[in-house]
RNA sequence: GGCCCCAUGGUCAAGCGGUUAAGACACCGCCCUUUCACGGCGGGAACAGGGGUUCGAAUCCCCUUGGGGUCACCA
């Protein structure tokens, strides 16, 4: 039988990097083993489901490549694939215990569950329901109709023995029938089912193989695994995956903002999908060895649950920065121009004269090498893109230095009558300077730098002066000759 | 607190009874370069502690310590 895996977040915010790595582990398992990677949206908690949610779940999924065969927004034969559409499915099933007699009606309020819950919890007990309303009579229940209590129903606990389970990557996992809490809420008081019923039913139904997901789960597993017994259906395999931490150590809050953790971020920012893809990949996972950068393909081919590590791992935006940087390094600036294109274009938006596509893709070459995001490409390059640029202390000491006010005077002469403004030509320019004024090195290049970028640090200059353009560039060097003072040779 | 999980450098991690304990990020130094960045080379930096088992433990077992998860009519 083919393998089935699914991601099921529900919509209640972004997804953040801990769940895009879930639904990547499960994607990477499902292609792996050639089945199928489904995306489910399990909205069972009617207050917190967030508007568009769903939609951008998926809509950063696709971004990030993590494309599923089945599943919400795209359909399938298992649907439907939101919890909210298959509420009477989970009815018939809770019918289908009731007629077992293993779901009872509790009319216990809120209030009072809490105050049972706080004696427990102060008596350093496990909370467990105490299972005051699993013998009601029938005149008792009614009663309590009468006061216009509506019920939850829960699931019948029979603590008689253990629940195990072999977990793919844990190994053997066994819990006592104390510790699973008592006989637990299967429907809320507003008829919708909870969480831990509803994923039962739905991974059944759809076939479900492996269940791959946060160590938060691992409590919940016993729950799930009493429900399929008592449906008689076989359970999937579970592998519980170690949490993404924070700075703290601790699992990564979704309210932490010491670090960037939402995918729509990462994206805002320019990262690469692949570079996040691959990133993910191994965070928490290994294919052992010594290499890091791998393509979606060969991700797929080495992955396995075998290989998922067991303790919790930091998330280290730096090495991030660092892999999507590489991956920068590796594609052209033509193939960078389309998602580059929205950061520069409000960049030089001031531009008196437009840029065009051959500009920016020079732009784009001169500047990402050294960049770890696209945004950052017009702020390491702002001394090209920006008209008004400041002049540091160490460039204005190379101006004010004797020999500067001559190259820059010759340069100017030069430059007046020079039409090649390209890079090769501005070589020559440059070459011309150093002729007629004998200075070569950095006594030739600091001080053209200095006058064009107000800097002496900075990419390929002959580069740097085409870009920039004969007018920007004697504009600025006006400038700069009247910090340093003409001192013709010419 | 009960139940459960985890433990190699600052971080991600390799290692599965015998290694000088890989590699990457970050950091520092050198080289390359007109400069910066990229790149190259080099450096500092780890097996939580204690008992066993064994000729031999980072590797296996136990305890301690530390960290984490979870105890909802949330997922």
């Amino acid at each position: 039988m083919s393998v089935r895996l699914r991601y099921a977040p529900s919509p209640t915010g972004h997804l953040h990097i801990g769940g895009a790595r879930t639904a990547l582990f499960n994607y990477l398992f499902a292609k792996h083993h050639g089945g199928a990677f489904i995306l489910r949206i399990e909205d069972t908690d009617l207050d917190r489901n967030v508007e568009s949610a769903a939609q951008e779940f998926a809509d950063n999924l696709r971004w990030l490549g993590i494309e599923w065969d089945e599943g919400a927004f795209s359909g399938g034969d298992y649907g439907p694939y939101v919890s909210t559409e298959r509420l009477d499915i989970y009815r018939r099933h809770v019918d289908e215990l009731r007629d077992k007699g293993m779901v009872y009606e509790c009319y216990c309020s809120e209030d009072e569950l809490a105050v049972q819950r706080e004696e427990l919890l102060a008596r350093g007990e496990m909370v467990r329901y105490s299972g005051r309303c699993r013998h009601l009579s029938k005149e008792e229940r009614e009663a309590r109709i009468r006061e216009g209590r509506k019920p939850t129903v829960r699931f019948r606990v029979m603590d008689d023995e253990p629940v195990a389970f072999t977990d793919l990557i844990r190994g053997d996992m066994i819990f006592e029938p104390q510790g699973i809490g008592g006989d637990f809420v299967v429907v809320k008081s507003n008829g919708i089912p909870v969480y831990n019923f509803a994923v039962v039913v739905d991974d059944h139904l759809m076939n479900i193989t492996h269940v791959v997901r946060g160590e938060e789960h691992i409590s919940n597993t016993p729950r799930q695994l009493l429900l399929f017994k008592a449906f008689g259906w076989t359970a999937p395999v579970f592998g519980h995956v170690p949490l993404i931490l924070g700075a703290d150590g601790k699992k990564l809050s979704k309210r932490d903002e010491s670090i960037i953790q939402f995918i729509d971020q990462y994206r805002e920012y320019g990262y690469l999908p692949e570079a996040i893809f691959n990133f993910l990949a191994l965070l928490g996972w290994t294919p052992g060895g010594e290499r890091e950068i791998f393509s979606r393909d060969e991700l797929i081919t080495a992955f396995g649950l075998n290989r998922v590590n067991r303790s919790g791992a930091f998330f280290d935006a730096a090495k991030l920065a660092w892999m999507n940087g590489h991956y920068l390094r590796n594609h052209s600036a033509e193939e960078l121009l389309p998602l580059a294109r929205r950061f520069l274009e409000p960049a030089v938006a001031g531009w008196q004269t437009p840029v065009n596509d051959a500009w920016m893709i020079e732009f784009i070459a001169l500047y990402k090498d050294q960049v770890s995001c696209l945004s950052e490409l017009p702020v390491v390059g702002s001394v090209l893109v920006s008209d008004s640029v400041s002049v540091e202390a160490d460039a204005r000491e190379t101006l004010e230095n004797e020999h500067a006010s001559t190259v820059l005077d010759a340069f100017v002469k030069l430059a007046h009558a020079w039409t090649d403004w390209t890079p090769d030509g501005m070589k020559s320019l440059l070459k011309d300077v150093q002729t007629v004024t004998g200075k070569k090195g950095k006594e030739l290049f600091f001080p053209v730098r200095a006058a064009i970028t107000g800097r002496l640090h900075g990419p390929d200059l002959n580069r740097s002066l085409a870009l920039l353009g004969r007018t920007r560039v004697l504009d600025r060097l006006g400038k700069a000759l009247a910090v340093s003072g003409a001192r013709p040779v010419l």
